[in-house]
DNA sequence: ACCTAATACCTTGACGTCAAGATATTTATG
DNA sequence: CATAAATATCTTGACGTCAAGGTATTAGGT
């Protein structure tokens, strides 16, 4: 009986004409993945980052050597609009932690590339990232990971 | 092959040291939460409403007659900061959704109340919430569902 | 070459959120 | 009682985000 189970028990007497087996699901996987940002937030900011500049970072250095891609690819692998990452480069141009030059090859556009300041910090960060992750999986044996893997394949299948 | 596993690739590839299989899960969840929460937000939209709101409101009616409660229980369904609860609640009372009057039981606060303008809202905007999200979870079985419900039920124990 | 359409990115204004602090009221303690 | 501590809510300032619109450059069709 969580707090998602009292919610529902509250629509069944508030409104029993409604079926709302689905809300618990649904309930549970927002209320879930709250906690997991949350957990994942506080390892940023121990890294003087955010979801949003560690997503920058991210992005670039998984990208691999030279580090380097457009703001329109940044945009895509992030799925925010080009307001939300003019203004996370901003941020992260101040900072130092990357370049902003023009893209040679086409007049319009930039390119971003991680300062070497930039990189160390997200490879700190990722390694840090990555053990939080996995501690906060850690309730789950390697079956239930891989069941819980393939039904969240599935059903966002439908959605990408 | 979806993006989660794209990005997992590339992860492999400029950082073999991780085990990344974690993050693979995460940012299922992540995506999948966030493809379920804009679909939400249609339909509240489609009844000139938000996350925002539709949660307020949706906690008074759950709440059952006389639909009433202190911003403080409100805050506590919610979990968000006494701030944001404020100003979600100007925006409901100037819309005429809620009304604010002081608690004759603890002069510090207050009660809010639905009227009958937000109460026939929310009723309509939840029946067709609870349909969008019956369409949005289709793809999964009943077992699936089951099964899907217990590993998050389990996994979210760990957090609250 | 020219001109229109498409593209790349930035700017602006609004919104929802939070953290920190302020105010008013109630509760607890001596 | 008097006063300190706790509580309930609002206020302020900052941040990240989006939608819509603007500017500069490139691409495509004639």
């Amino acid at each position: 009986m969580d707090q998602v189970d009292r919610i529902l028990d509250q629509w069944r007497a508030a409104r029993p004409d409604l079926d709302v087996v689905p809300m618990g699901t649904i309930g549970r996987m927002k209320r879930l993945t709250a906690h997991l940002v949350q957990g994942m937030e506080r390892v940023f900011s121990a890294h003087s980052l955010n979801a949003a500049s560690f997503d920058v970072l991210a992005t670039l250095r998984r990208a691999g050597a030279p580090y380097e891609l457009t703001p329109s690819e940044l945009i895509e692998w992030s799925m925010v609009t080009s307001g939300t990452m003019t203004n996370r480069l901003d941020r992260l141009e101040a900072a130092g932690f990357i370049t902003r030059h023009r893209n040679p090859e086409d007049g319009r556009g930039f390119l971003i590339g991680l300062t070497e300041k930039g990189r160390k910090l997200i490879d700190e960060a990722v390694t840090a990232h990555v053990e939080n992750q996995h501690a906060m999986i850690e309730v789950l044996n390697e079956n239930e990971r891989k069941t819980l893997d393939r039904l969240l394949g599935k059903w966002l299948g439908t959605f990408e």
